[in-house]
DNA sequence: CATGATGATTGCACAATACGCATCACTATC
DNA sequence: GATAGTGATGCGTATTGTGCAATCATCATG
């Protein structure tokens, strides 16, 4: 490992959190202030960091997002999802959150935040854990049994509330019931008092993408409140080609939602310009 | 200038364009294979680059996309246009760019591609040069004139077209026109056969946040048709509260944004469901 | 099936290089 | 106007990153 390219990416990641001076990033790394200055320098000539003239703080930098894009391009399929975000959103007022499956993890990649007063947050860039919540227990029921079995076994057992699923044996379980009923809940799994709700999304070849679903207060999901949900998410998916494993399944999923979109109008103009 | 991180940062920018395996890598650095493996692993170590498991191949990993995430923060108040823009390419269906500025640069943020066959393509992420090009000129036009003077001393005068402004002269004159009429119009000045119009968004302290504009074959953008599109990027930005320097100003733009909304029914049901 | 070639990775020795210390320049605060 | 805090630079040193060589793995070719 090298030590001063993996201090210029702590940095990187600790300006996530906003501007550093050098000296902040100097105690941060625990480094000399001119060694913080002069790392700030590369990613400057690099493009990755700019430095306030008037603060002489550093900031986030044009290329950070250049590659950040870059990156994202891997999940290019996303972006035709949005409309289905919107679609949810616009009809149930929730917070819709979209997460993509990387190979390895699953990370929070879009959301649209909840209409409500008392609505639930999500960080987009967060990795979900596998273990607890609804987006990843969706993706991970719907993986090759292979690859799911290695990613159970490297499951970190974080304790989030007293209701996190802790044993490998319960959430193989939890498992095959959402592969069976097509959808995952997570109820209290992360956060205390709010319930998640998941479905799988498919690529044309049938492998899991990754999930799509929303949070809310407990309190606002009853059950006919969750089955109206998981049938908005469903006709959303089917809608954008990326709800059933199959070609037919696909093109029947279409036309039941253009069917949906022609009854209900859409419940205000925020939908028409938002 | 640090060695080891300035080589990190230049291989993360080599990722943008695809994934590298260790010896192109090398390759690209000119330096030894083993180097370029060390490299890699430290910057797989801290999440920006991932390998794959049967290729070899590294590409860009949930660390670059959380940086490009927080980076791109910097711009929110882009997220609220996404409105308007795609209120504008319902309505024309030629490409809608959206380009900020970030204290010394415009760079591309957000697009939506036109709906015809024929249509142009722009690179999210890319620098705007400022000498040519609608969005360039929209932004620097309205700039506090000392940021814009230092601006324009710094200009790289690279030739794209026959048509690009090469003198400063030239420019601040061209920039005195786009002030006075309030949009800035390229005709072929980056792009042989393309025009692009674009129009300055304004913050709510009256300061130039960046620009939002189309770009089309040059054959379809007869005068008539500068002008509905000059017209609708302007309804569009007065309805998402950026369009103009005055708090009066922004309301009456909203007004007019409703009626205007009321009148022309969406022109099908892509606005609705897209 | 053997053989050769290409590429990824690891030890090791060396010197290049990045680090910390001291210094200077600058700003803000009292 | 004095002081404290911060950012940037020069310099000696030894830490550290580098290239070379060797090893292992994979794949194509005879």
């Amino acid at each position: 490992m090298i030590q001063s390219l993996d201090r210029g990416l702590r940095l990187l990641s600790a300006l996530r959190g906003g501007a550093l001076s050098a000296s902040q990033a100097a105690r941060l790394l625990g480094v000399d202030p001119s060694t913080a200055s002069r790392l700030f320098a590369t990613l400057e000539a690099r493009g990755f960091v700019e430095q306030d003239p008037v603060m002489r703080h550093f900031r986030l930098g044009i290329s950070a997002l250049q590659v950040g894009w870059a990156s994202a391009a891997r999940f290019e399929w996303a972006a035709s999802l949005k409309a289905a975000m919107r679609f949810i959103s616009a009809r149930c007022g929730e917070t819709v959150l979209l997460s993509a499956f990387d190979g390895t993890r699953a990370v929070y990649l879009d959301r649209i935040d909840g209409m409500h007063r008392l609505r639930t947050t999500a960080t987009v860039g967060a990795v979900a854990p596998w273990h607890a919540g609804a987006s990843g227990k969706a993706i991970l029921a719907n993986l090759p049994p292979p690859e799911r079995r290695s990613i159970i076994a490297g499951i970190d057992w974080v304790r989030y509330t007293p209701r996190t699923i802790m044993e490998s044996e319960k959430l193989v379980q939890e498992l095959n019931v959402v592969r069976r009923r097509g959808y995952a809940i997570s109820r209290e799994e992360i956060d205390q008092g709010i319930l998640g709700i998941a479905l799988p999304i498919c690529g044309p070849d049938g492998r899991v993408l990754g999930a799509l679903g929303t949070t809310a207060p407990l309190l606002r999901m009853n059950p006919g409140a969750r089955r109206r949900i998981v049938l908005l998410i469903r006709t959303a998916l089917a809608g954008s080609q990326y709800g059933s494993r199959t070609a037919e399944g696909r093109r029947e999923g279409i036309e039941r939602t253009r069917r949906a979109e022609r009854r209900n109008a859409p419940l205000d103009e925020r939908v028409l310009f938002q």
